[in-house]
DNA sequence: CGTTTAATTGAAAGCAGTCAAACTATGTGG
DNA sequence: CCACATAGTTTGACTGCTTTCAATTAAACG
């Protein structure tokens, strides 16, 4: 079930481990918290299906989105021995998770080298995500930087074979996009609309297509290794 | 030595553990690199003194800097059992490393659970920390992202009790700054200029003092939380 | 179907960038 | 210890990418 553990490192019996920790599931509602700045994190949750995503806020309440999340993805190893959480973590969509009571997902990654191998190996390659948002927020211009979350998104969902290929569905408005590029919405939209009219970009609602996968990873600068995907083949899809 | 390990979690005979670690000392002089994009990381560099950053670059060549390192920091936790780096660690100022080999320490992480603790919680913070400058870089004005980044530098001083108070030296250029930021060394140097003009700094070479905390702060939108520093008391000091 | 939310469009304003030159430290060699 | 070279800072004028503000259209929802 939540075998995506798995994914990142090599496991065993440690599946049996993973899978005999306590949990509950629980349905979400797009917009609902998994977790707030502030909040004392007790749970991990982990995203069965749907989509979320990881946003702070400035004190005059702007937003800057800085990582989404797909299905498979543990919503909360970055809060793991904290005392408070720095930041929010909200339903994209509606969805489901499994919440595992944070003592004994501790108590797993440092009992389990291997797990705890994993949960590490996980955790740095998210905040390799967070540096390229970094990257991508302050020093591309505004094409790049949504071509860039697109390739990205793309990238993650065929690289984990959820996807056949270059067509999927964006779960965001564009308000979203916007907070999650530190552009405006108004912006966004123009920017979409460029690229679609330079033939980089097919829409239709939240469906996206890229015509050239090519032409696209060049405007968007885009480079995965910053996501360590695994060496493995991956069927079916072009994408490099 | 290096004992800042230790100032994150409770250890005790974790210390000789840590101090046991093999490791050679190395003098490093300013913008040499302690790490690069692609290489295969093999051992993890230690601050002992001097200043570090942590920088990625786009296709075009634009650098942005998403980590400030200060004495005691590990400067390669974010490379522990990846195979390639994603990003660059550059010397800010001449110093001195220990240079520990990856293996040994991925060792005592994973079979000290104490010290694999620790580890995941620096890992953490300073992931909490790229959020945070996501945050900064996305959606703050140029002002308040560069006060901010001297409240970030301020406050890490003073609270591992390197410094009395409000007056330090920042070893970078404006043009680090800017890459800092996302902006540029000329805006920079212009923002400055208006905090000094404001009274909110003072500037001498690379010598900064902020003439009231608070006021600073608050232009700043400077909130520690995301540090997650120890709750002790900072003795010397009236930060908060 | 009406109501709310999201996407679009246009015009105007502004923050930050660009370019280029001048100035000031800092450092090195003679 | 001074002259030259280099790196970093400062200044001015001008440009432009993005934002703002407002209004309109289209889609989503119950």
């Amino acid at each position: 079930m939540r075998k995506l553990e798995a994914h990142l490192a090599l496991s065993a019996s440690d599946r049996s481990e993973i899978l005999a920790l306590p949990h509950n599931m629980r349905r979400l509602e797009a917009q609902s918290y998994t977790m707030r700045e502030g909040d004392r994190p007790d749970k991990c949750a982990v995203l069965l299906s749907g989509c979320a995503f990881r946003h702070k806020l400035t004190g005059e309440g702007a937003r800057q989105i800085m990582a989404l999340h797909i299905p498979g993805d543990a919503l909360d190893f970055q809060n793991l021995f904290l005392k408070e959480s720095d930041h929010n973590v909200q339903m994209l969509t509606r969805g489901l998770v499994a919440e595992i009571p944070m003592p004994a997902l501790e108590k797993l990654a440092l009992g389990n080298s291997d797990v705890g191998r994993a949960i590490l190996i996980t955790t740095l390659i998210e905040a390799s995500i967070f540096r390229e948002w970094a990257l991508n927020i302050g020093r591309r211009d505004a094409r790049s930087r949504i071509a860039h979350l697109l390739c990205e998104f793309a990238y993650r969902l065929t690289s984990y074979g959820l996807q056949p290929s270059g067509t999927y569905e964006l779960p965001m408005t564009q308000e979203q996009l916007a907070d999650a590029t530190g552009l405006t919405a108004v912006h966004v939209n123009r920017v979409l609309q460029g690229l679609q009219r330079d033939g980089l970009l097919d829409r239709d609602r939240r469906m996206v297509r890229f015509p050239s996968w090519e032409r696209m990873r060049d405007v968007a600068d885009f480079n995965p290794r910053y996501l360590h995907t695994r060496e493995r083949s991956m069927p079916g899809n072009h994408l490099s």
